[in-house]
DNA sequence: GCAACCAGTTACCTTTTTGTAACCTTATTA
DNA sequence: TAATAAGGTTACAAAAAGGTAACTGGTTGC
C-alpha cells in the first residue's frame, strides 16, 4: 500500500485503503472549535469570567444573536460555564471550564500561526 | 481598566477598551484552516502528492464538489500547489507548500486533542 | 414617570453552504 | 464499440447560517 493509502485491487480498480471515516479527527475537533467566534470567545475568556454584553462590545463584528448561540453550544460542549450572579441587577458570566483551558494551546497556536504570516 | 478590557467612561457608559478588531487572528487563521474539510485534506497530503481521485475516494463523505471548492481555496491560499503531471493519461496531483507544512503543527495539536478527549 | 442597561429572544429576510445527480472531454481497456 | 476512469463542471434544490431590528421583562438612576 504505501503512503498514499490508495491501492489497486485484483480487478484493477483504485480504493482507499482507510478512507477516513466520515469526520475525521480533525474535522471533529475543528467542528467544536471551528464555529464562527467560537475560538475568539474562549480566547476572550482566558482572563477571567466576563459578562455577556462586555463580551458582545469586545467582538465587534458579531451580532448578540450569534454569540448567544455560540456560548449555548459552547456550554453544551462544556468548553463555558455559564453563571447567574444574583447580585442587585442580575448579572451573568461565561466562565471558561478547565476543558475549556485545554483548546487554549492550541489555539494559541493558531494565533501565532496567523501573525506570523501576516494573514 | 484591568482583565477584562472593559472599563466605564465618565458618563457611566461601559466600554470596551480594546474590541477585537472585526476578526482577530484566531478568527481569520481559522476562516482559513477551518473550513469544512480543509484541515483533513492539508493532512492527507503530508506524506506526498495525491490526486484528485483518490483524494476524494480517501475522505469518505466529502463529495467531489465540495472537495474541488476546497481545493481551489487552498491554492489561492498557497497551502496546496496542484500539478498537472504530463503522463499518457494526464494526472492531477495536490502537493502540501512549505507553507501549507506549517500549518499541520497547529492540526496536529486539534487532532491530538480531539483524541484524547474522546470527542 | 421616563430613559437606559442587562441578557437575551424573536421574526423576517438574504446569503452561503452543501448535497445530488447528471454531464463533459480525453484516453484506455475489454 | 462500448464501458470505464480521470478530473472536474454544472444545474437545481434544500438546508444552514447570518444580519437586522424590534421587542421583553426586570432594575435602576434621573
Amino acid at each position: 500500500m504505501g503512503k498514499f493509502e490508495i491501492y489497486t485491487d485484483e480487478k484493477g480498480q483504485r480504493k482507499a485503503v482507510d478512507p477516513c471515516p466520515k469526520p475525521c479527527p480533525i474535522e471533529r475537533g475543528m467542528r467544536i472549535v471551528g464555529g464562527k467566534w467560537t475560538g475568539s470567545i474562549l480566547w476572550h475568556l482566558k482572563d477571567g469570567p466576563i459578562r455577556f454584553n462586555d463580551l458582545a462590545r469586545q467582538l465587534g463584528g458579531a451580532s448578540k444573536k450569534v454569540i448567544t448561540q455560540r456560548l449555548k453550544e459552547m456550554e453544551n460542549n462544556k468548553l463555558v460555564k455559564r453563571k447567574v450572579l444574583n447580585t442587585k441587577p442580575v448579572a451573568v458570566t461565561y466562565e471558561i471550564t478547565d476543558f475549556g483551558r485545554t483548546a487554549l494551546q492550541f489555539l494559541d497556536e493558531l494565533k501565532n500561526w496567523t501573525i506570523k504570516h501576516n494573514l
